[in-house]
DNA sequence: TATGAATGAGCATTCATTCAT
DNA sequence: AATGAATGAATGCTCATTCAT
């Protein structure tokens, strides 16, 4: 038992290296050295927990997805403050949230030509489209027909804000995302 | 007299060529050889028309942006058409605009670790911001004061949808990508 | 545990290989293929022992030079059969003092535009000039004050007939070499 | 004839390009492009008037000799004097000289594994050694029979302070050649 | 005559990967 | 489990060379 903790421990710290040198020096710089220079160990290492490198950049981006899951409110939260945080989730407001939106980024850039890349990629997308419906119709803001044209919408903004913010990082500080969200999210928030 | 050669209109053939690539098999597959190939020319050749990768990568991402440029209405056109199909030019709805879409998120993650490139990326998302704030001046949408964060708000809600439109290619058919802009687009283009 | 090498002994086989291959078809014919091959290894072992061509031609020198002081004779033999043991050795009388003039030669072709080689190559001359010097003191040819002078003399005899040598190999056998060493030395013997 | 004059000239002009290049960057610099640069010409210039780049390298040898042996004095002075002259023009006391042996150098390091360079190289050292040989024993300084390795030496004599120039340019002023020249020529030169 | 576009082989180097230890 | 030596294919790039103009 104690062996299997640490090999999920061991991955884990290999794929927050790979986030980090994603996020700091681009898709290109993240080699298989450098990352595991990056996470302190050499080149064997890495090939002992990861099969190869397209499995080491999916597990990446699927720690990074987790670890976002992870920071979601619990569901004794009220509806409506679980639905604000995980739209403010989205949003790169501080360094985890920028290196996973990063991550994403260059996920998406190397999904183009791989069909098993791409369908993470859609999953991911699907499951936060429906984890926000589902808040949203528990907020009585929706029905459940329209519930996932709605969950689009409010994603659409978080998403919008969120890109802008990457494109542009220096004048997008933390408190312009908040207030475009408020300004944004207000006419849709309204029953 | 040498072969006479329209450079410009080589170089544009080329950096088509590698956005074709990009976009269809991802930016790892854009080598120096295979956007040669792409392009139906040698290795050689491209070196004669860019000095190094980087180049080439720049100056598709800026001939990319020129052509969708290039694609927005003339002045003679009311400013409230102009700037609504600026906001649908930022939508993925056909292989050109798709294609854009994907060079820029490939060039974002190259631009992490590229101070040149970061400059390029967000030059070119305030030149789109300060267009779009223009033509929300010219309908009478907002005051000066007001008419970045205006954009801002804009350009959110076509992004927004673009971002998911990329994520999930296969539910985001054009006609969905353009309801959700209109619903969204709704209470923020009411004088 | 790895496998355990001995760094040294590898880069010294690496380093004789490039060696072998400068006298033998020029620099030139020296490319990183060539001299793996050469060895018995391919390039990426020979980049994992040298960090990059110049490191590897550098080194090459500086071995071959080590090589050459390690046939020097002890300090127990008697100073005059040191000092012409050792202009002995700049004469390219077997294959391995013809190795190392046509190493000096290529790296001297290559210093020209390059000041670190530059600095290499002078460091390893003036250290001659002083071994020739400082043996030419214990035997009693010169004063403290014309020793330099003194050895450069020497050295230039035996430099002079090594170059004419290495320009006309056919006509210059070891003994006619060391016919013409032993007529050039004697009017400068004589105390 | 005036076409043929022309001819020459160019050619004159770009070995003395190539030359200049080798002398100043190293043989590695002087690519066609780099001499037909230097020279102010295009490539397609520089393989308009030498079939190939060994073909350069190889004129740009003979040119160089040939501008060396122009420098001689003629058969009107005194022969002890043209021995002298021709002596000190195996120095590298100006840049004319200089540049003339790092052209040999460079030569030589390519010769090793080409027959035909190796030819012209030895075919040039023997000229030497007999222009030498003739005017030694014009001077009387040496009987017919003892007249090549006579000249042998009076070459070891200069050659060997020319490569002790050229590896250490800095403490290798012109004065010490001349001081070391006279001072290793008194004893050959007394009859 | 001279250009410079174009070639494609070859270069140094980097890379993911394998494997003996 | 972990190392790092070794591989060899692939990369970006340079090069001598060719050739239509």
């Amino acid at each position: 038992m104690p062996k299997v903790v640490d090999i999920e421990q061991r991955r884990a710290e290999l794929t927050e290296a790979a986030a980090r040198l994603i996020a700091r020096s681009g898709i290109e710089s993240a080699t298989m050295r450098e990352v595991a220079a990056e996470a302190g160990w050499t080149t064997g290492a890495l090939t002992h927990y990861f099969a190869d490198k397209r499995e080491l950049l999916l597990t990446t981006f699927q720690t990074s997805l987790a670890n976002r899951r992870a920071q979601r409110p619990t569901g004794d939260a009220a509806p409506a403050a679980q639905l604000r945080a995980s739209l403010e989730g989205a949003l790169p407001l501080d360094d985890s949230r920028r290196r996973h939106w990063m991550v994403t980024i260059a996920f998406c850039s190397q999904a183009a030509g791989d069909p098993e890349l791409a369908t993470a990629q859609r999953a991911a997308y699907r499951e936060f489209r429906d984890h926000i419906a589902t808040l949203a119709k528990h907020c009585g803001l929706t029905t459940d027909d329209g519930a996932q044209a709605f969950a689009e919408r409010l994603i659409a903004v978080a998403d919008g804000i969120a890109v802008q913010a990457l494109f542009d990082e220096r004048s997008w500080k933390p408190d312009r995302q908040l207030t475009r969200l408020d300004e944004l999210l207000a006419p849709l928030l309204v029953r």
